[in-house]
DNA sequence: TTAAAGTTTCAAAAAATATTGAAATAATAA
DNA sequence: TTATTATTTCAATATTTTTTGAAACTTTAA
């Protein structure tokens, strides 16, 4: 088993994207890998096509079914786990954006939420209350819309979109 | 000169959210620092307040300068440079996704297009090809939007973001 | 059962990234 | 000028993150 040049281009070229926004490249390149397959594939596979070790392909196959964007496949007869990927890119998005926001975001609107009730009886550092109120709105306000794009279904997000662009 | 409870609070969760968003954590501080300092701040000034070194300081501190998120101020008899934080949040935002966009998206579609071209003349790798126009057509979307964003004024993406909330 | 095949875990090693600090460079007051 | 103060650079160091690989665990065919 072995990628094309053209693959393995996608393959790389997708890790270094994921590598950008938060995801590490093992899992990012399995991803990319899911996406271009059109079988499900076993860990021997996916070993085999990104030279990797079967402790770090298990690790990060299985953080990407966490994360919503890769199943877990038991094929008749054959008593290896396969993996599929989920190939239509609004859920991939979709997925990400709802994980991202859960571990990151809310978080930190959680902290702000707090640190203005703290705020609150302060008459100094206003400056500092004036800077969480922004901020808290403006990530209310993505908050949001990331969770209108998350309940969404493709149609409607797509729509916005085209109205925005 | 030292920083209360609040906004240390402050500098800390901002660091972390930086840090989960690509911007490493001295230079989120240094970004929340400048937040909320009602004036500009040196580098002694930002070195005592992080505990952090002069090297580390002046990269970081010129890093924000050259993203946009702060300003080199020049006060009358002193020779030292201050810089002081663009307040805004969206202007921030905004300076954020134009930096982003630019490093990271652009150089991805680039790619995309470049790979799509490649594989025209191939009547195999069916499923590369219809992922690459996949993810192309929606990264385009993506970085359209972005950049609307980024050309926008406040009002206006504030107004499709209500409307879309 | 039990042995073979597959999966998971995690401490140790490697790789990637960030930070320090001191020397080189630049800017300005005297 | 020259001395003083400030800024920049970057090799060395520290820290964080990722990856390995082998042992422990699980599943299933015989």
């Amino acid at each position: 088993m072995k990628l094309t040049e053209h693959q393995l281009k996608f393959v790389q070229t997708w890790g270094i994207l994921g590598n950008n926004w938060g995801i590490n490249k093992t899992m990012a390149q399995l991803h990319a890998l899911l996406l271009i397959s059109d079988k499900p594939l076993s860990t021997e596979d996916m070993m085999e096509l990104l030279q990797i070790s079967r402790g770090n392909t298990n690790m990060n196959v299985r953080a990407l079914v966490e994360w919503g964007l890769a199943n877990k496949e038991i094929l008749a007869g054959d008593r290896r786990d396969f993996y599929s990927g989920k190939k239509d890119i609004w859920v991939v998005a979709r997925q990400i954006a709802r994980q991202r926001t859960k571990r990151e975001l809310d978080p930190v609107i959680t902290e702000l939420r707090e640190l203005k009730r703290e705020l609150k009886d302060n008459k100094e550092e206003t400056e500092l209350l004036n800077r969480v109120n922004d901020i808290q709105d403006f990530a209310q306000k993505i908050d949001n819309m990331l969770g209108k794009f998350v309940e969404s279904d493709e149609n409607w997000f797509y729509k916005v979109l085209l109205n925005l662009v």
